[in-house]
DNA sequence: CACAAAACCGACCGTTCGGTCAAGAGTATT
DNA sequence: AATACTCTTGACCGAACGGTCGGTTTTGTG
């Protein structure tokens, strides 16, 4: 009888979302085409759809591998302190900002179907930081720790917005910097 | 002969500045349609044709617009200092969530002759904020000053992402709070 | 080796979208 | 009243896109 699956089926799986990953990321998930993400890979459109199902399917995989990861870093990271969070977002993913874009986009473009396990993983991410925001600035109380919270994440996650490779403040210089300066802005609280 | 412009040329252009603004920004510029915001603005897509050149100039006046608001306030604003100015911010745009989400799809989407001038206005608003920044952290040499005002806006324009009307901290105390965290955050640089 | 399933592709399809057009209705000027 | 221009529309068009299909090649297994 037959056969199970190919030899490197995940690997290729892989190499797809990867490739998919910066393509996508390149031109806004939207505007880019599935036959221009396949060029990209080096392979047809009609493979892409051997191993994925929709365009939808794919964004949702690299999202979901990626902010996967990240919940893994951050939780090793978890006793580590505001400073060690803050290092291990910025630092640990130092290549995935092409993914780390697109998970701003999947938000408001895929269903609720899969939107909801990603929102789980970033909550995850969301409670870590806030618990170790709480024991910097114990007296806040629950609204003014969640705006706290996710004021520091729009530090975190805009830095892929306005940071350019190569140029300015390396990653672990911006790292310290960010640290000091939200650990200085809890204690003004 | 003949006639000028109609009567109310521009407050119908304005009519569908606003409503098309809702409109893109809730279901993403990419993949709202033409059809779907004539609608929203209760016309025909060729009217909206008759006052706009095509879907990217319509996106453009309205960041423009926005921007060139947003940039006459924030100048207003521009002793006040720090706490002045992220007030005003936050502030002043309390109805103009849909254009300031616009302002950042703009960018990825229009092309660089339409892009220039956008940039040109958030690069009065950054330098308005850097100066007034310099002014309580003088010692920040300049990389360090850039990053950290980069920093401010990340925290400003995330705010648009999470914050959901009459939940949590109202905008007046979420301003306080951000005015605190920065300020406490330059100290600690 | 035989053979069945996986891996892979070029061509194709239905739909949607940005944009156009021809035509009618309304209105300020002469 | 005549005119010339704006305002407004429904119908239409070509292009691009997500996705499918029929078929060929490759590969693991008995």
């Amino acid at each position: 009888m037959a056969r199970g699956v190919g030899r490197d089926h995940e690997g290729k799986r892989t190499a797809i979302r990867k490739g998919a990953a910066g393509y996508f990321a390149q031109h806004g998930f939207d505007r880019a085409s599935m036959a221009g993400a396949a060029k990209a890979c080096g392979v047809s459109k009609a493979l892409v759809y051997h191993y994925y199902d929709s365009k939808e399917a794919l964004l949702f995989d690299i999202v979901n591998a990626h902010l996967t990861e990240l919940v893994d870093v951050v939780e090793a990271a978890e006793n580590d302190g505001v400073r060690g969070l803050i290092g291990a977002i910025l630092l640990a993913y130092a290549d995935a900002d092409a993914e780390h874009k697109l998970q701003l986009d999947a938000l408001g473009v895929l269903d609720d179907d899969m939107r909801a396990p990603l929102v789980a993983l970033q909550r995850r991410l969301v409670v870590i930081l806030s618990t170790a925001l709480a024991d910097v600035a114990p007296d806040l109380d629950k609204q003014r720790l969640h705006a706290t919270t996710m004021s520091v994440f729009g530090i975190l996650n805009w830095y892929y917005m306005w940071h350019r490779p190569n140029k300015g403040l390396s990653r672990a210089e911006y790292s310290e910097l960010a640290a000091d300066f939200v650990l200085g802005g809890l204690r003004a609280l």
